[in-house]
DNA sequence: CAACATACCTCGCCTGTCAAGGTATATCTT
DNA sequence: AAGATATACCTTGACAGGCGAGGTATGTTG
């Protein structure tokens, strides 16, 4: 089991809402910009993200669209919606609670 | 769905650990302090907290036996292994590392 | 022309969570 | 005496997310 596949887990949406907030991307870029980030040490599998992508479109927080090149393999670009803005932001913060929680839950010390 | 259900998912193992750490402990009781310790905003649901135990005991990482209780129910005990002292030492290196990891991830910014 | 990179997708299994149900003992209230 | 509540344990079955394994198609590089 590799370190972060389980503690992850349930963080797939909002790692990719926020791959999504400045710019619209695609599925293989935005994988590659999440191992960018974590110097190789992440990245999400394939089926775990376009299965992400479907449960996102589902919800309403981001839309799809085919890009238009000329050469090499399509792109399905996503842009997130003002839905999925609110909803990350709703994530964020929901992050921030449960990661002080997870640290008073884990620690050793007593109160 | 609550804030804290699909965030604290894969942290169980590491929170009963750690409240096993300093002494043995029954179930009821460990629940009890997870709850204090998050001031009522969090609680392993009783199915969750049990499949967890068996879990942890299957891999060696606890072991049980029966309080000798006169009066009212019966307790189940929970001693903590080497196992599992060495477990909940990677499961916290690892959490430290996820955290970060995580960060770096729902990050807006550009780097 | 084979291998690799890019780029998308689906099926089916596995695992952890949890709602819902159960058992049993003791105390407190009416 | 009956009922409610607290303590304390347990199991079953459904559900959801992650992902291994497989697939398709295009373009580049050795």
């Amino acid at each position: 089991m590799s370190i972060a596949s389980d503690l992850i887990r349930g963080h797939t949406d909002t790692i990719i809402l926020a791959r999504l907030i400045d710019s619209d991307n695609y599925g293989y870029e935005i994988n590659k910009s999440i191992q960018q980030r974590t110097d190789g040490r992440y990245e999400l599998k394939e089926a775990t993200l376009y299965t992400a992508f479907r449960r996102l479109e589902q919800a309403g927080c981001i839309s799809s669209y085919w890009g238009d090149e000329q050469t090499g393999a399509r792109r399905r670009y996503y842009k997130i919606t003002d839905t999925g803005r609110s909803t990350y932001s709703t994530l964020l913060t929901d992050w921030k609670a449960a990661k002080e929680m997870i640290d008073k839950l884990i620690e050793t010390e007593d109160r």
